[in-house]
DNA sequence: TGCAACTAACTGACCAGTCAGTTATAAACG
DNA sequence: CGTTTATAACTGACTGGTCAGTTAGTTGCA
């Protein structure tokens, strides 16, 4: 009733060449996640786009480039953010870390922003070129932000002085811990909120776990 | 020279059906890891177990057989080993968390141990079993008995009371971040020692990094 | 009209899984 | 004891299906 029928019928498919690049990335996010870079097949990588699977290879070269370029254009934003929070908050460190901590904890609750390291870890073995792309444009950055962060409340005796490395291990690890919790093992995170999260952790993070401090 | 031409060569291959299930595990463990559970090929993994391919399938049904299998092996001694730890450390739970802290740092700093999480993270998203299988068998045993452990403790007066949650990711996230680093990542570890680790780790851990405790 | 963007049908390589045949080994026999 | 017999263990060539990548031809659009 509605829809008059159209005489000319809408056209089998678009010219979009600006778009097409992002929404083949993001279709091959999601089905690389899903399947795993190897099972995943090109096909379903386009459908999903919505072209054909020669359509893809108009603007990737093979399977393996759509991999990197895929890896490189989600990583990018992560690590410019984790070095202007780290320049921007170098007067209040402490401040700094919270934001930072709050920014993980939010991050690594969504799916689509977990998918990409859970996708290095798997195919590290294969390409290593790509896990040290990953360490040195994502990990070393957020750690030689959070090592300074850590040494500028050091400076302004606002923390103990302790190793730095053991400091940043004990900063992301557990975020790293839950996000490996809920995406990987498919467990049910009790409490949801971010926030609660970083706040337990900011507790035990600063307070230490111990009764009675000792000298 | 030295060796005397023998009449009868040595025979082309052997029977070892005793030794053979073990061997193709080693083998699929080492191949899967290398290159990946679908990039892996079954020929590879029977040569490097010194059988050939149609050997492999009198052990095991199929490619994915032989992968569930690999990971319900390597996996058993694990969570059998933290439970023996928790319920035998009930008198001296602060003795008991350290021992366990040492075994993990020793544990994940072997490739070979820290190749089968590595592996279910890389499968996850195709087999959830084998994840929730993964989840059941180690970390929630793993979790009990570090969560039994920490209120023994707490109840003895020796620790304070923290969600339990919270202490155990404070507890295991810094390890997990240091096996990625060296075993995903390729990164360097500046101190080798498990010890180290172990110390610094309950440094921070117990007495936390801030300057002041706060009430 | 021209051409970049796109499709669909195709090709060639690769590999999991099969199977007909071979060989080591142990047991039965003379 | 050697010799035959039986069979479990094993091999390697083969097959059927799958899928990355190619290409000849079609279509939207300026």
């Amino acid at each position: 009733m509605a829809a008059r029928p159209s005489l000319d019928p809408p056209p089998r498919w678009r010219r979009r060449a600006e778009a097409r690049p992002e929404e083949i990335l993001d279709a091959a996010l999601a089905e690389f996640t899903e399947r795993g870079f190897d099972a995943a097949r090109m096909e379903d990588v386009a459908r999903r786009a919505g072209l054909s699977k020669g359509g893809v290879y108009l603007y990737f070269e093979s399977k393996e480039a759509l991999l990197k370029a895929l890896i490189e254009a989600k990583i990018a934003p992560i690590a410019q953010n984790a070095k202007a929070v780290a320049s921007a908050g170098a007067d209040d460190p402490m401040a700094a870390l919270r934001m930072l901590a709050t920014a993980a904890a939010v991050r690594f609750a969504d799916p689509k922003v977990f998918a990409v390291p859970r996708l290095v870890i798997g195919l590290s073995g294969r390409f290593p070129e790509i896990a040290a792309y990953y360490r040195t444009q994502v990990v070393d950055v957020a750690r030689a932000a959070l090592e300074s962060l850590i040494a500028a409340a050091v400076a302004k005796g606002q923390l103990r002085r302790v190793d730095p490395r053991a400091a940043v291990r004990a900063f992301i690890g557990p975020f790293l811990f839950e996000a490996m919790w809920k995406h990987v093992l498919g467990g049910e995170s009790g409490f949801a909120a971010p926030e609660t999260l970083v706040e337990q952790h900011f507790d035990v993070l600063l307070q230490g776990l111990a009764k009675e401090r000792s000298e």
